[in-house]
DNA sequence: TAAATAAAAGATTTTTTTGTCTTTTATTAT
DNA sequence: ATAATAAAAGACAAAAAAATCTTTTATTTA
């Protein structure tokens, strides 16, 4: 479904929204220590996502990334997008050329729903509400 | 979610179920056509899923791939688990080490019940049978 | 202003996946 | 038996994805 660079910009993406803010600030090496993953391959995909202005960051001393309010704002759906591209959630599962109901594979039933019923949390559901959840419910990132 | 090979394995089995039989075997630069996917690349998958008995095949003049009666009853979830191994419908989709509804991730619960969705049909319906709806309701490979 | 810090950018390497080609082996039909 | 056929197996090449290292740029604090 998703890359592995795709997983790690959700994970690292939650773990700003709930570890970091504009007054607090957290580098990639902390970043890539807590959810152990490569700390070079993270900075090129927080780099994207930074460009994209899905996250922001500072230079310096004293910086790292963080999320603004209005990153908070952006949903989940953007940042796989960001990465994976465009056709993620509309792509077929067998890889034939186009997915439709009207015209389905095999496995379409099913595959469809399984993609939108993520397709529509990612989409609805701001990042800043998902970090609230996953603190309240102590889910692991 | 599928590895290439997997989708093409996949495509390339119900090809099987529906247009060869033991006494029609079909090779391997025939599927490869209808399906357009790699010749030699199929091959190889082709043999994966002989070596594991989920399809058969005959050497020689006259000979091919098809399904046996036995073949027939087998299910994709076997297909899909020869080719991308065993523990594709048991990972989690964040790439964290375990999945579990006891301690989940954000993502758990949505991608919980969809890719056990798609599981249950591929586990439960037995390749002869998935081919029959697809010539009753025509759809594509 | 200078030194230290941390992201941005660029270049490279490694690994995995996908795809191709060649040789061998088994089978069949003549 | 022999020639033709087609899968099996092995070796190889190309492309994509993942991971690493180095240099540059911006920012901050002393
Ligand atoms: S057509 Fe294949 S998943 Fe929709
Ligand atoms: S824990 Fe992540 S999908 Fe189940």
């Amino acid at each position: 479904m998703f890359s592995q660079a795709c997983k790690y910009a959700i994970r690292a993406v939650l773990y700003l929204a709930v570890h970091a803010s504009a007054g607090k600030k957290v580098g990639v090496k902390d970043i890539a220590a807590a959810l152990d993953v490569p700390k070079y391959f993270l900075a090129k995909i927080l780099q994207q996502l930074s460009r994209n202005n899905l996250i922001s960051s500072t230079k310096g001393p004293s910086g790292g990334f963080y999320l603004s309010e209005k990153n908070l704002e952006a949903t989940l759906k953007e940042v796989v997008e960001c990465i994976d591209g465009p056709d993620v959630f509309n792509a077929c599962i067998l890889g034939l050329p186009v997915c439709s109901s009207e015209n389905p594979c095999p496995l379409h039933i099913q595959a469809f729903a399984y993609r939108e019923g993520l397709h529509y949390q990612l989409k609805h559901q701001a990042i800043g509400d998902l970090a609230k959840r996953i603190e309240r419910e102590e889910q692991k990132i």
